[in-house]
DNA sequence: GAGTGGTCTAGACCACCCG
DNA sequence: GGGTGGTCTAGACCACTCG
């Protein structure tokens, strides 16, 4: 039961982990099973029970297994879908979905911050900002309309280049901002008479409005968005946790 | 520089924590400073290096903190807020807000499973589930109706008792199914002539529209609710970790 | 009381980043 | 190089849950 053959390079906390998930995918761990003892797990894997409760861990994180004091390790009955509540790009989520998705670009241009803008960015208000502002389209429907905002100084170079979403997060990676999280805040809305234009739909009709502040590792916040998204091609998936 | 004197009880790399998390508070460590190397921090703690580092990953955790692998530890440079998607009553969201919120209970029943909410629940068709459909009040002004879907095997008692939905969550305790995490999928959505009138808006005015399903520790999926929320009302905050 | 997870130690060696 | 975090050990004792 040893499960060093696989993938020597890699930490054994992680080997652990994929060794019960393996587990657990091929039926061996069925839902509801109780794991052996952590100090059985040692043994049987040759390593420290420290290392063998950082790997369960990580899937009670994921929500493959959860522990009860005083009791056992079990497989939850039903697993939710991982990956939830994940920062990705246009392109990332639809390339997983296999849909034939496109960025048009509509501007770029040099605006002075608004008040909201420069305090969610942190920056002076009327301090320059790169905007972008592209369509979002499925096939030859749009769904979804983005305005970026990025403070100049951060990234000059956003003036320069050809950019698409993608490239602008990693303009700022090579700057030294790793993109790290964003805070969302989302309302329901009707069009105005703008954005029912570009998005092909009737003024008043339901939309999803969502303002987003993305930051940096260190906390620094790097691009403020604002996102139209047309509210019969798009639903927003999210886990809560208690 | 002890950190003992407090909470005896309090497991160390918890007492690391809150030390930590109040010399960032209190501006002892100002935001982008780089924290002392861990072995220092064991040693001035007087407890080992394994145990600060927990402490340190629980402030990560919270985006106080980031780490760069033979750099050092520091502080973030702006603090987002914590406590995003964290799964909560309407009463526990509104007693923070300081709204004087109440719930108007309007229907209370048993209904056979229909196909979709079955698929969520996991239970079979035209299983029997309670119904509770309830609206939800800010002063006098509705913003949400809430429609629950349980299945009435987990939990008889909610047809018998006085039940507010706090207090279904606390039932479904009792029986064993500790409330843990929901999926949450939101739309954009006008109003239909039914919910239109309980929300007192007009047909067709955009509400932000959700299905959750909430599952308990073992994973097993216990509620399933409906939600349809006044868009001009209601917004809905998150957090999205890359 | 037996079995389980929760915490903690005092070291060790490695991998990475910088000047 | 020297300094940092990343991983790992082989024990130990405690706290909780159950029959």
């Amino acid at each position: 039961m040893e499960l060093l053959p696989k993938t020597p390079g890699l930490a054994l906390y992680a080997q652990v982990r994929e060794a019960l998930r393996a587990q657990i995918e091929n039926g061996e761990l069925k839902p509801g099973q109780q794991l052996p003892p952590e100090p059985d797990l040692a043994t049987q894997f040759g390593i420290s029970r420290m290392t063998v409760r950082r790997g369960i861990a990580a899937l009670i994180n994921e929500g493959l297994l959860y522990r009860r004091r005083g009791i056992g390790t079990f497989v939850t009955q039903f697993h939710i879908e991982r990956d939830h509540n994940k920062l990705s790009s246009f392109f990332e989520t639809s390339q997983e979905l296999g849909a034939d998705a496109t960025i048009q670009f509509l501007e770029r241009e040099i605006v002075p911050a608004e008040q909201e803008i420069a305090e969610a960015l942190k920056v002076a208000f009327h301090e320059p900002l790169v905007h972008i502002r592209t369509l979002r389209l499925v096939g030859d429907v749009p769904v979804a309309l983005h305005d970026e905002y990025i403070p100049h100084k951060l990234c000059p170079e956003l003036m320069d280049e050809e950019i698409i979403d993608q490239h602008s997060w990693e303009v700022l990676d090579k700057h030294g901002y790793a993109i790290k999280l964003a805070i969302q805040k989302n309302h329901a809305r009707g069009a105005t008479t703008e954005v029912a234009e570009l998005l092909e739909m009737e003024e008043g009709s339901p939309l999803l409005f969502k303002h987003r502040t993305i930051f940096a590792e260190d906390g620094t916040p790097v691009v403020f968005m604002v996102c139209h998204n047309r509210g019969d091609m798009y639903s927003l998936k999210m886990k809560l946790v208690r």
